[in-house]
DNA sequence: GCCAAAACTGCAACTATATTGCAATTCACA
DNA sequence: TGTGAATTGCAATATAGTTGCAGTTTTGGC
């Protein structure tokens, strides 16, 4: 995709989300649409470059479009949180997430998917299901 | 269970995963082993009372238990880590846990199990399953 | 295009969480 | 009971995320 028709798909996103459509937003998501991974704060700011926006302004963007569901953070085995698309995701279920224990790098498990939890005891409500694996990727293992 | 066969308990377990038996460790131990789900540094220390060992011990001592395998820290929605004593775990998986959006309370769902999962690339090698759970619980849904 | 309201941004200060270095203490075991 | 190794406490530091507020940008109606 050229980087003219990744701005426009961003900003489609961004419309349809009833979100403006300011360079700040835009040029996070656009990230985000290119990344096969979740990305930390700290990715986020690295990738974009010159034109970052503030360190702030990347947590409050990155927090207003997790509250509308377009990006969701995952919790993984870093210190610092994570973010992605929820464009892979069912409203249930998050793709499951790998973890190189070795080298620290996230993959996408976006083949794979694990039932729902069943049994639950009364009153439990579930929202999301993340699966989180840890081991060995295959150029540490 | 007395506190002091609570505290025979822990200085066994010590013993047996070849940790000295200090005041520290021994204390630490036994709060985990009441514990029906996971804490973080800050719970761990509350409920030590005034004897708890400076915050920067109790760091380290999670971390040496981490090592062996004694106990394992739960990547949740909290931004702190949490820890719990690994003996309601598989080698491959941990029980699932809960946490609860409304209230932030965790819960372990030791009852209920998910398969591993299937159908990894070549070259992935799975250390440990964590499922975690988003959701309202029982008193606030 | 121009204007007002709403949404967004940047800066500075701050809070929470975890880590490091090092000297002092405690522990296991001979 | 003495000794080396393991453990601990304190102070300083690093890292991650938040808050308040003033200033800027964006949108939508004219």
């Amino acid at each position: 995709m050229t980087n003219s028709n990744l701005t426009t798909k961003a900003e489609e996103i961004l419309k349809a989300a009833k979100f403006n459509c300011t360079k700040a937003q835009v040029l996070l998501l656009k990230e985000l649409l290119i990344s096969d991974k979740p990305l930390s704060r700290e990715e986020l700011i690295q990738h974009m470059g010159q034109k970052c926006p503030d360190t702030v302004t990347v947590y409050r963007i990155l927090e207003r479009f997790c509250e509308r569901g377009l990006v969701h953070k995952v919790y993984l085995q870093s210190r610092a949180w994570k973010y992605e698309l929820g464009h892979n995701c069912t409203t249930k279920q998050c793709h499951p997430h790998f973890t190189c224990s070795d080298c620290g790098e996230t993959f996408c498990l976006t083949g794979s998917s694990l039932p729902l939890i069943k049994d639950l005891k009364k009153g439990f409500v579930i929202h999301r299901q993340q699966v989180n694996i840890d081991g060995l990727c295959p150029a540490c293992s």
